[in-house]
DNA sequence: ATATATAGTTAAGCCTTCTTAACTAAAAAG
DNA sequence: CTTTTTAGTTAAGAAGGCTTAACTATATAT
């Protein structure tokens, strides 16, 4: 029996590790490709969430609808991520990677999980079923926390 | 019998989803502590490795040595991290949290992981002794990975 | 011993980010 | 229909990070 401290215990654990190499070879990817890290921080975040909102950049990021404004822009001029206006609110802004955007992120995938791999590597085949399961069940309390959560927003 | 690249891929996902969730609390932390990104990176890097030394930290964070300096320099007046001199070789520095510094990320780690609480909270006692099991394996893993990697460098 | 390389600091200046404030346009509320 | 709120943009200026270049001090190599 597993006490509910000692599995956040382990959890963290591993994210301390996984945060770290994560850092890592973000900073290094966007160094070479000459993006900013908040420019980066945007671009994932648009590959994390389609049709984002410039005041949900700021909110996200913890800057003004202003700076956001800004950041984005030199995004959409770098042909990374376009800007559309949304359908039902002529205010708001759908903002989206282009293609260009997706298949800079999608290069810079092999570089970010350089880690996992090796990770992955490591395991014998036991250990990679047992991870390969744990892991799936966290990514679906994950997403099922994040239906929840944007739920609770909305009412 | 999972194959290397599904488990990548499962790791990687899971992955997302954490970058994605600790990067909020990260900014967030920052922000509230009125820390700028870059000065709370390397209160991270010193909570994770003991001793670093000026040019350490630069290689870390993609950055010239005089940058780092910079940075560093900072931190020490903010009292967060102490900069003695290395006794074994004059030039260098070691770089260390204070005892402000250790209470300062300890002070966030609540905050910093309230999403993994949550994750946890969801599972059931049999996930929680998967995951639990799954995660140590890969944290031994990383530990293993990393003792190989720096003896890389040392050859 | 002399020369070279390494670790770190400092200063000048550039560039980016970020904030505030003023503004436009559209939606929602009265 | 008027007022108020909301979404986003723009411009000016402040603040911080980063680089280059020049420098000090220590260690290493020849």
């Amino acid at each position: 029996m597993i006490s509910p401290s000692q599995l956040i215990q382990t959890i963290r654990q591993f994210m301390d590790f996984a945060m770290h190499h994560s850092m890592r070879e973000r900073v290094h990817f966007a160094k070479t490709t000459g993006l900013s890290m908040p420019q980066f921080g945007i671009l994932m975040q648009l590959h994390y969430r389609k049709d984002c909102g410039v005041s949900d950049i700021g909110e996200r990021f913890d800057i003004t609808s202003a700076a956001a404004s800004q950041l984005v822009d030199k995004l959409v001029q770098s042909g990374l991520i376009q800007r559309a206006e949304d359908p039902n609110d002529r205010r708001a802004k759908l903002l989206n990677l282009t293609e260009k955007g997706r298949q800079f992120i999608q290069k810079g995938v092999e570089e970010r999980y350089r880690w996992v791999d090796q990770l992955a590597a490591k395991l014998t085949p036991e250990e990679r079923a047992k991870v390969d399961e744990a892991l799936q069940i966290m990514t679906h309390a994950a997403k099922e926390l994040e239906a929840e959560t944007s739920t609770h927003v909305h009412a």
